[in-house]
DNA sequence: TGTACATCAGTGAACGCGCGTTCACTGATGTAC
DNA sequence: TGTACATCAGTGAACGCGCGTTCACTGATGTAC
């Protein structure tokens, strides 16, 4: 049972997330700052500093907290289907992270839009960023049923192969590199809806990622 | 031929920019400052408002010479390329693209990362955006000798097709549908090695973006 | 159960900083007659 | 060609602002005996 102490503790920590989430939506990541958060709060700015020493300390805490919750988002969307269905999972897993992008534009900007100038991700918040990454290759690998992964001479050296395979499994050298081309072609998607991209091009985003993913998933092997 | 004074303020316009650009590099795109420039410059800050009213301006002064040098430089690339081969202008263009974004992380971050909060682009710049989108759907219209586009019911309002087949010409529903995908594609590709998140997956990204580039081109019918 | 001490949360003033923008000005360059 | 005036480039001080971070402090909450 935690001591009340530590449950204020918590409940502050969480707090101070929720406000800088908050603010984040006005201002950017960038424009984000501590004094802000305390202001909003009702609290001296100096008080964050029992929490987070540092604004970069901040961040990577809504980093890391952006990538969970885009990752479990997705995880959830895709654990609603058959498993058999790998192309209907793969359908789920991409409109659940447009989707909370959609939701969450400024927390999905902090992940995949530019990164703060001098700012290092500390290793954590590469595995979390692993989650999104697992969830597409799981459904390949549970596609690629028979495959076994023979790497062309020429393309040895391309990839990490070792690295993917822990994702995509057994799955063949093509299905491998149509797996990498759909995780890139699905946030270059997100990217330019939510950057302002596809203005003057595309009307109806979700219905165009569902016909881009559809001709993705015939190159995969999905049925 | 332009009076003294005249060429002396398109020197000291040039020579904001460039000093501006050189800056970017170490600031990003929020960090610039006007104070910053004039000091780098020997000057006033002060002096600055002669030439740029305001930080905004110089900005957009900045994108705009962002998009117009890349789609310089991929049409330039394009250009001496015989026209009849279709899949080598793809690839011309494509890893022209990659390489000006290499050459300037931060001007293609400026156009193609997070947008600045608030910040709203003027209609000039969506004007030279498109010059990379029209060299990209232009070897697609080459390529769509005898197409005709027809556009199945359902996706009717999906695009806005009068404005695509500017670029694409004549070509098919589903041969536009993979321009677009090869456009988004393209450009997630880009963003994710510049952003940093091929790391633990890819380890040749030239080498990877034209094999996934000739599989795009596979699927545009490009020879 | 009661007291003495250590730990922690939060305060408020202060530090030094850099920013965008304005303004009244000086001096040089161009223009009209 | 020479003078009178208008235009422009650049100066330097000042405005008001918000920022991250530090520091000595108060008071409340927990811990040990």
């Amino acid at each position: 049972v935690a001591g009340a102490r530590e449950e204020h503790r918590n409940r502050q920590l969480a707090l101070i997330r929720d406000t800088a989430r908050r603010l984040l939506a006005t201002h950017g990541a960038q424009g984000l700052s501590l004094r802000e958060v305390a202001r909003e709060m009702g609290v001296a700015s100096s008080a964050l500093y029992r929490y987070y020493s540092t604004r970069d300390e901040l961040l990577t805490a809504l980093i890391l907290d952006a990538y969970n919750d885009l990752g479990s988002a997705a995880e959830r969307a895709e654990a609603k289907i058959d498993r058999g269905s790998h192309r209907a999972r793969l359908h789920a897993a991409t409109q659940a992270i447009r989707r909370w992008a959609l939701r969450h534009p400024h927390e999905y900007a902090l992940i995949f839009g530019t990164p703060v100038p001098q700012y290092v991700a500390p290793d954590d918040t590469i595995l979390a960023a692993g989650r999104v990454t697992a969830l597409l290759g799981g459904i390949v690998a549970d596609a690629a049923g028979g495959d076994t992964l023979v790497v062309p001479p020429a393309q040895r050296t391309m990839l990490e192969w070792e690295n993917v395979a822990l994702v995509t499994g057994s799955a063949s050298a093509p299905r491998v590199i149509w797996a990498l081309t759909t995780w890139t072609t699905v946030f270059g998607f997100v990217n330019f809806e939510l950057f302002g991209h596809f203005v003057g091009s595309v009307r109806k985003p979700e219905q165009f990622l569902r016909v881009v993913v559809d001709e993705l998933a015939d190159q995969l092997g999905l049925r």
